[in-house]
DNA sequence: ATTCTTGCAAAGCCTTTGCAACTGC
DNA sequence: GCAGTTGCAAAGGCTTTGCAAGAAT
Protein backbone atom coordinates (compact mmCIF):
# COMPACT_ATOMS: atom_id res chain seq x y z
CA UNK A 1 0.00 0.00 0.00
CA UNK A 2 1.81 2.89 -1.32
CA UNK A 3 -0.78 5.94 -1.65
CA UNK A 4 -3.70 6.96 1.27
CA UNK A 5 -6.58 5.22 0.78
CA UNK A 6 -9.45 7.40 -0.28
CA UNK A 7 -12.50 8.17 1.65
CA UNK A 8 -15.70 6.20 0.88
CA UNK A 9 -18.85 5.42 2.80
CA UNK A 10 -19.50 2.25 1.76
CA UNK A 11 -17.87 -1.61 1.97
CA UNK A 12 -16.78 -2.93 -1.46
CA UNK A 13 -19.11 -5.74 -0.40
CA UNK A 14 -22.05 -3.13 -0.19
CA UNK A 15 -21.12 -1.08 -3.45
CA UNK A 16 -21.16 -4.18 -5.14
CA UNK A 17 -24.76 -5.46 -4.03
CA UNK A 18 -25.90 -2.02 -5.24
CA UNK A 19 -24.46 -2.54 -8.53
CA UNK A 20 -25.87 -5.87 -9.07
CA UNK A 21 -29.27 -4.41 -7.84
CA UNK A 22 -29.43 -1.33 -10.07
CA UNK A 23 -28.25 -3.17 -13.19
CA UNK A 24 -30.75 -3.44 -15.95
CA UNK A 25 -31.56 -6.70 -15.64
CA UNK A 26 -30.82 -7.38 -12.11
CA UNK A 27 -27.89 -9.93 -10.90
CA UNK A 28 -27.71 -11.80 -8.25
CA UNK A 29 -25.06 -11.81 -5.05
CA UNK A 30 -23.71 -14.99 -4.54
CA UNK A 31 -21.45 -16.70 -1.92
CA UNK A 32 -18.47 -16.96 -4.16
CA UNK A 33 -19.05 -13.25 -5.34
CA UNK A 34 -19.08 -12.62 -1.65
CA UNK A 35 -15.88 -14.86 -0.73
CA UNK A 36 -14.11 -12.82 -3.80
CA UNK A 37 -14.80 -9.18 -2.64
CA UNK A 38 -14.16 -10.16 0.95
CA UNK A 39 -10.75 -11.79 -0.34
CA UNK A 40 -9.76 -8.89 -2.59
CA UNK A 41 -10.25 -6.25 -0.24
CA UNK A 42 -8.79 -7.58 2.50
CA UNK A 43 -4.91 -6.92 1.17
CA UNK A 44 -4.46 -4.50 -1.45
CA UNK A 45 -2.50 -6.75 -3.90
CA UNK A 46 -1.95 -6.43 -7.38
CA UNK A 47 -2.98 -9.72 -8.99
CA UNK A 48 -4.15 -12.33 -11.86
CA UNK A 49 -6.58 -14.06 -11.87
CA UNK A 50 -4.60 -17.59 -10.77
CA UNK A 51 -3.03 -15.78 -8.35
CA UNK A 52 -6.25 -15.07 -6.89
CA UNK A 53 -7.12 -18.53 -7.21
CA UNK A 54 -4.53 -19.93 -5.82
CA UNK A 55 -4.24 -17.65 -2.24
CA UNK A 56 -8.51 -17.96 -1.60
CA UNK A 57 -8.21 -21.95 -1.91
CA UNK A 58 -5.20 -21.70 0.63
CA UNK A 59 -7.82 -19.80 2.70
CA UNK A 60 -9.70 -22.47 2.18
CA UNK A 61 -12.21 -21.02 -0.17
CA UNK A 62 -13.56 -22.56 -3.49
CA UNK A 63 -14.58 -20.60 -6.45
CA UNK A 64 -13.60 -22.54 -9.90
CA UNK A 65 -11.92 -20.68 -12.48
CA UNK A 66 -14.88 -20.09 -14.64
CA UNK A 67 -16.80 -17.91 -11.29
CA UNK A 68 -13.09 -15.89 -10.46
CA UNK A 69 -13.19 -14.73 -14.72
CA UNK A 70 -16.68 -13.53 -14.47
CA UNK A 71 -16.41 -12.03 -11.19
CA UNK A 72 -13.62 -10.50 -12.29
CA UNK A 73 -15.17 -8.59 -15.02
CA UNK A 74 -18.25 -7.76 -13.40
CA UNK A 75 -15.69 -6.18 -10.04
CA UNK A 76 -14.61 -4.22 -12.75
CA UNK A 77 -17.80 -3.11 -13.89
CA UNK A 78 -18.67 -2.13 -10.96
CA UNK A 79 -15.93 0.46 -10.22
CA UNK A 80 -14.61 -2.04 -7.45
CA UNK A 81 -11.05 -2.99 -9.38
CA UNK A 82 -8.95 -1.59 -11.86
CA UNK A 83 -7.61 -3.72 -14.99
CA UNK A 84 -4.22 -3.69 -16.03
CA UNK A 85 -2.81 -5.36 -19.28
CA UNK A 86 0.85 -6.29 -18.52
CA UNK A 87 2.68 -8.02 -21.70
CA UNK A 88 -0.22 -10.81 -22.07
CA UNK A 89 -1.77 -10.92 -18.77
CA UNK A 90 -4.70 -9.20 -16.66
CA UNK A 91 -3.59 -7.99 -13.28
CA UNK A 92 -6.23 -6.65 -11.11
CA UNK A 93 -6.14 -3.89 -8.27
CA UNK A 94 -8.30 -1.86 -6.20
CA UNK A 95 -10.32 1.08 -7.92
CA UNK A 96 -12.70 1.85 -5.28
CA UNK A 97 -11.17 3.72 -2.31
CA UNK A 98 -7.84 3.96 -3.82
CA UNK A 99 -6.58 7.05 -5.38
CA UNK A 100 -5.58 7.05 -9.36
CA UNK A 101 -2.33 6.63 -10.27
CA UNK A 102 -0.15 4.41 -12.61
CA UNK A 103 2.81 2.22 -12.30
CA UNK A 104 6.54 1.08 -12.77
CA UNK A 105 7.02 -2.69 -13.40
CA UNK A 106 10.20 -3.94 -12.00
CA UNK A 107 11.35 -6.26 -14.69
CA UNK A 108 14.21 -8.70 -12.44
CA UNK A 109 11.56 -9.06 -9.39
CA UNK A 110 7.93 -8.24 -11.02
CA UNK A 111 7.33 -5.72 -8.27
CA UNK A 112 4.84 -3.15 -9.30
CA UNK A 113 5.52 0.39 -7.70
CA UNK A 114 2.77 2.72 -7.76
CA UNK A 115 3.22 6.72 -8.28
CA UNK A 116 0.67 9.60 -8.74
CA UNK A 117 1.54 12.36 -11.25
CA UNK A 118 -0.83 15.62 -11.92
CA UNK A 119 1.46 16.72 -15.18
CA UNK A 120 0.33 13.68 -16.76
CA UNK A 121 -3.25 14.06 -16.17
CA UNK A 122 -2.75 17.14 -17.80
CA UNK A 123 -0.54 15.96 -20.66
CA UNK A 124 -3.53 13.66 -21.62
CA UNK A 125 -6.20 16.77 -21.45
CA UNK A 126 -4.25 18.72 -23.53
CA UNK A 127 -3.19 15.73 -26.03
CA UNK A 128 -6.83 14.45 -26.65
CA UNK A 129 -7.85 18.30 -26.97
CA UNK A 130 -5.75 18.76 -29.60
CA UNK A 131 -6.69 15.43 -31.50
CA UNK A 132 -10.47 16.25 -30.73
CA UNK A 133 -9.69 12.48 -29.00
CA UNK A 134 -12.50 12.02 -26.34
CA UNK A 135 -10.71 10.23 -23.44
CA UNK A 136 -11.76 6.87 -21.86
CA UNK A 137 -9.04 5.88 -19.66
CA UNK A 138 -5.00 5.74 -20.03
CA UNK A 139 -2.67 2.84 -19.71
CA UNK A 140 0.85 3.53 -18.21
CA UNK A 141 3.70 1.73 -17.14
CA UNK A 142 7.19 2.71 -17.05
CA UNK A 143 9.48 -0.82 -16.96
CA UNK A 144 12.80 -1.20 -15.76
CA UNK A 145 14.86 -2.04 -12.46
CA UNK A 146 13.46 -1.08 -9.13
CA UNK A 147 16.02 0.05 -5.99
CA UNK A 148 16.26 -3.19 -4.10
CA UNK A 149 17.21 -5.68 -7.95
CA UNK A 150 19.76 -2.79 -8.43
CA UNK A 151 21.52 -2.55 -5.21
CA UNK A 152 21.86 -6.59 -5.24
CA UNK A 153 23.16 -6.38 -9.17
CA UNK A 154 25.87 -3.78 -7.95
CA UNK A 155 28.71 -3.81 -5.95
CA UNK A 156 28.35 -0.51 -3.45
CA UNK A 157 31.34 1.31 -4.50
CA UNK A 158 29.90 1.87 -7.70
CA UNK A 159 26.69 3.01 -6.60
CA UNK A 160 28.63 5.52 -4.29
CA UNK A 161 30.69 6.30 -7.16
CA UNK A 162 27.35 7.66 -9.48
CA UNK B 1 2.93 8.60 -40.95
CA UNK B 2 2.14 11.31 -38.57
CA UNK B 3 5.61 12.40 -37.50
CA UNK B 4 8.49 13.53 -39.54
CA UNK B 5 11.26 10.38 -40.33
CA UNK B 6 14.73 10.28 -38.55
CA UNK B 7 17.56 10.47 -40.79
CA UNK B 8 19.13 6.91 -40.99
CA UNK B 9 22.06 6.21 -42.54
CA UNK B 10 21.27 2.48 -43.24
CA UNK B 11 18.88 0.66 -44.70
CA UNK B 12 16.24 -1.29 -42.40
CA UNK B 13 18.02 -4.44 -44.55
CA UNK B 14 21.59 -3.14 -43.93
CA UNK B 15 21.13 -2.43 -40.57
CA UNK B 16 19.36 -5.83 -39.88
CA UNK B 17 22.18 -8.13 -41.70
CA UNK B 18 24.91 -6.02 -39.67
CA UNK B 19 22.61 -7.05 -35.96
CA UNK B 20 22.28 -10.75 -37.52
CA UNK B 21 26.34 -10.98 -38.64
CA UNK B 22 27.33 -8.91 -34.91
CA UNK B 23 25.60 -11.83 -32.54
CA UNK B 24 27.59 -13.34 -30.20
CA UNK B 25 26.83 -16.64 -31.89
CA UNK B 26 26.34 -15.48 -35.75
CA UNK B 27 23.20 -15.67 -36.77
CA UNK B 28 21.49 -16.03 -40.48
CA UNK B 29 20.44 -13.74 -43.15
CA UNK B 30 17.35 -15.90 -45.29
CA UNK B 31 15.43 -14.79 -47.97
CA UNK B 32 12.02 -14.74 -45.88
CA UNK B 33 13.61 -12.67 -43.40
CA UNK B 34 14.58 -10.25 -46.15
CA UNK B 35 10.92 -10.05 -47.52
CA UNK B 36 9.34 -9.71 -44.19
CA UNK B 37 12.03 -6.63 -43.26
CA UNK B 38 11.53 -5.21 -46.72
CA UNK B 39 7.75 -5.70 -46.91
CA UNK B 40 7.27 -4.15 -43.77
CA UNK B 41 9.32 -1.16 -44.16
CA UNK B 42 7.96 -0.43 -47.52
CA UNK B 43 4.11 1.15 -45.24
CA UNK B 44 4.44 2.76 -42.12
CA UNK B 45 2.25 0.88 -40.71
CA UNK B 46 0.81 -0.84 -36.93
CA UNK B 47 0.20 -4.21 -37.53
CA UNK B 48 0.15 -8.03 -35.69
CA UNK B 49 1.70 -10.78 -36.95
CA UNK B 50 -1.21 -12.02 -38.18
CA UNK B 51 -2.08 -8.73 -40.28
CA UNK B 52 1.73 -9.22 -41.89
CA UNK B 53 0.83 -12.42 -42.98
CA UNK B 54 -2.35 -11.62 -44.61
CA UNK B 55 -0.81 -8.69 -46.00
CA UNK B 56 2.38 -10.08 -46.67
CA UNK B 57 0.05 -13.33 -48.45
CA UNK B 58 -1.76 -10.81 -50.97
CA UNK B 59 1.54 -9.84 -52.17
CA UNK B 60 2.47 -12.92 -53.23
CA UNK B 61 5.17 -13.81 -50.44
CA UNK B 62 4.89 -16.70 -48.15
CA UNK B 63 6.36 -17.31 -44.33
CA UNK B 64 5.43 -19.13 -42.08
CA UNK B 65 4.11 -18.15 -38.97
CA UNK B 66 6.42 -19.66 -36.92
CA UNK B 67 8.92 -17.88 -38.95
CA UNK B 68 7.46 -14.51 -38.60
CA UNK B 69 7.07 -14.89 -34.95
CA UNK B 70 10.69 -15.82 -34.55
CA UNK B 71 11.65 -13.11 -37.55
CA UNK B 72 9.82 -10.06 -35.60
CA UNK B 73 11.22 -11.06 -32.27
CA UNK B 74 15.00 -10.90 -33.75
CA UNK B 75 13.66 -7.85 -35.45
CA UNK B 76 12.89 -6.10 -32.32
CA UNK B 77 15.95 -7.28 -30.88
CA UNK B 78 17.95 -5.22 -33.63
CA UNK B 79 15.75 -2.46 -32.65
CA UNK B 80 14.16 -1.87 -36.24
CA UNK B 81 10.33 -3.02 -34.32
CA UNK B 82 9.13 -1.60 -31.06
CA UNK B 83 6.36 -3.90 -29.71
CA UNK B 84 3.36 -2.23 -28.47
CA UNK B 85 1.37 -4.79 -26.16
CA UNK B 86 -2.20 -3.62 -26.40
CA UNK B 87 -4.78 -5.72 -24.49
CA UNK B 88 -4.13 -9.60 -25.35
CA UNK B 89 -2.17 -8.81 -28.49
CA UNK B 90 0.99 -7.97 -29.70
CA UNK B 91 1.28 -5.25 -32.31
CA UNK B 92 4.64 -4.06 -34.08
CA UNK B 93 5.68 -0.78 -35.17
CA UNK B 94 8.89 0.58 -36.77
CA UNK B 95 11.00 1.68 -34.39
CA UNK B 96 14.23 2.27 -36.65
CA UNK B 97 14.43 5.77 -38.58
CA UNK B 98 11.27 6.71 -36.47
CA UNK B 99 10.72 8.80 -33.14
CA UNK B 100 9.79 7.77 -30.33
CA UNK B 101 6.23 8.78 -29.38
CA UNK B 102 3.24 7.61 -27.80
CA UNK B 103 -1.04 6.66 -29.16
CA UNK B 104 -4.22 7.28 -28.61
CA UNK B 105 -6.35 4.29 -29.12
CA UNK B 106 -9.56 4.27 -30.50
CA UNK B 107 -11.76 1.89 -29.00
CA UNK B 108 -14.25 2.20 -32.21
CA UNK B 109 -12.84 1.68 -35.00
CA UNK B 110 -9.11 0.75 -33.68
CA UNK B 111 -7.09 2.93 -35.21
CA UNK B 112 -3.64 4.15 -33.45
CA UNK B 113 -3.04 8.02 -33.42
CA UNK B 114 0.63 9.16 -32.55
CA UNK B 115 1.97 12.02 -30.49
CA UNK B 116 5.06 13.00 -29.19
CA UNK B 117 5.16 15.13 -25.84
CA UNK B 118 8.45 16.41 -24.11
CA UNK B 119 6.67 16.55 -20.61
CA UNK B 120 6.76 13.09 -20.66
CA UNK B 121 10.42 12.09 -20.69
CA UNK B 122 10.31 14.53 -17.22
CA UNK B 123 7.62 12.83 -15.69
CA UNK B 124 9.38 9.76 -16.36
CA UNK B 125 13.07 10.93 -15.33
CA UNK B 126 11.13 12.40 -12.15
CA UNK B 127 9.55 9.55 -11.02
CA UNK B 128 12.24 7.32 -11.57
CA UNK B 129 15.11 9.69 -10.21
CA UNK B 130 12.51 9.91 -6.52
CA UNK B 131 11.93 5.79 -7.22
CA UNK B 132 15.34 5.06 -7.46
CA UNK B 133 14.27 2.91 -10.47
CA UNK B 134 16.37 2.35 -13.54
CA UNK B 135 14.24 3.00 -16.48
CA UNK B 136 14.31 0.39 -19.36
CA UNK B 137 11.04 1.34 -21.15
CA UNK B 138 7.95 2.52 -21.09
CA UNK B 139 4.23 1.72 -22.20
CA UNK B 140 1.59 4.22 -22.38
CA UNK B 141 -1.45 4.53 -23.83
CA UNK B 142 -4.71 6.83 -23.94
CA UNK B 143 -7.81 5.01 -24.88
CA UNK B 144 -11.01 6.56 -26.14
CA UNK B 145 -12.39 7.71 -29.29
CA UNK B 146 -11.13 9.40 -32.34
CA UNK B 147 -12.37 12.47 -33.75
CA UNK B 148 -13.74 10.75 -37.28
CA UNK B 149 -15.62 8.46 -34.67
CA UNK B 150 -17.11 10.93 -32.97
CA UNK B 151 -18.26 12.79 -35.62
CA UNK B 152 -19.85 9.82 -36.79
CA UNK B 153 -21.63 9.21 -33.57
CA UNK B 154 -22.92 12.53 -32.83
CA UNK B 155 -25.54 14.82 -34.68
CA UNK B 156 -23.26 17.61 -36.07
CA UNK B 157 -25.57 20.59 -34.74
CA UNK B 158 -24.61 19.68 -30.96
CA UNK B 159 -20.79 19.62 -31.96
CA UNK B 160 -21.04 22.95 -33.07
CA UNK B 161 -22.99 23.98 -29.93
CA UNK B 162 -19.72 22.80 -27.81
C1' DA C 1 30.09 -29.76 -44.15
C1' DT C 2 28.28 -27.50 -40.50
C1' DT C 3 25.02 -25.05 -38.14
C1' DC C 4 21.18 -22.17 -38.28
C1' DT C 5 16.44 -21.53 -40.16
C1' DT C 6 12.06 -23.11 -41.91
C1' DG C 7 7.53 -25.17 -41.78
C1' DC C 8 4.39 -28.17 -39.85
C1' DA C 9 1.76 -29.59 -36.34
C1' DA C 10 1.42 -30.02 -31.61
C1' DA C 11 1.47 -27.90 -27.28
C1' DG C 12 1.22 -23.81 -24.07
C1' DC C 13 -1.06 -20.06 -21.78
C1' DC C 14 -4.59 -17.42 -20.47
C1' DT C 15 -9.38 -16.60 -21.02
C1' DT C 16 -14.06 -17.51 -22.59
C1' DT C 17 -18.16 -20.34 -23.31
C1' DG C 18 -21.94 -24.20 -23.76
C1' DC C 19 -24.62 -26.66 -20.87
C1' DA C 20 -26.81 -29.15 -17.04
C1' DA C 21 -27.22 -28.69 -12.21
C1' DC C 22 -27.92 -25.38 -8.74
C1' DT C 23 -29.43 -21.26 -6.01
C1' DG C 24 -30.73 -16.34 -4.96
C1' DC C 25 -34.65 -13.62 -4.93
C1' DG D 1 -40.57 -21.21 -9.64
C1' DC D 2 -38.12 -18.32 -12.53
C1' DA D 3 -34.04 -16.34 -14.03
C1' DG D 4 -29.38 -15.74 -13.14
C1' DT D 5 -25.01 -18.35 -11.44
C1' DT D 6 -21.83 -22.19 -10.88
C1' DG D 7 -18.57 -25.74 -12.30
C1' DC D 8 -16.86 -28.66 -15.55
C1' DA D 9 -14.73 -29.47 -19.57
C1' DA D 10 -14.21 -28.11 -24.08
C1' DA D 11 -13.06 -24.54 -27.23
C1' DG D 12 -10.79 -20.06 -28.50
C1' DG D 13 -7.19 -16.84 -29.71
C1' DC D 14 -2.54 -15.85 -29.83
C1' DT D 15 2.18 -17.40 -29.40
C1' DT D 16 5.84 -20.76 -28.75
C1' DT D 17 8.29 -25.07 -29.60
C1' DG D 18 10.09 -29.97 -31.05
C1' DC D 19 11.70 -31.96 -34.88
C1' DA D 20 13.01 -33.37 -39.53
C1' DA D 21 14.01 -31.25 -43.90
C1' DG D 22 16.15 -27.35 -46.11
C1' DA D 23 19.32 -23.39 -46.76
C1' DA D 24 23.14 -20.04 -45.65
C1' DT D 25 28.04 -19.51 -44.82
Amino acid sequence: MNLPAVAVSQSPEEKFREFLATRPKSQRFTGQQRDMVRFIFIQHDHFDADHLLGEMKKSGLTVSRATAYRTLTKLVEAGLLRRLELGQRTFYEHDYGYPQHDHLLCGRCGKMIEFQDPALEEIIRQTALQMGFQVAGHSFVIKGTCVDCNRARMPKRKLDMI
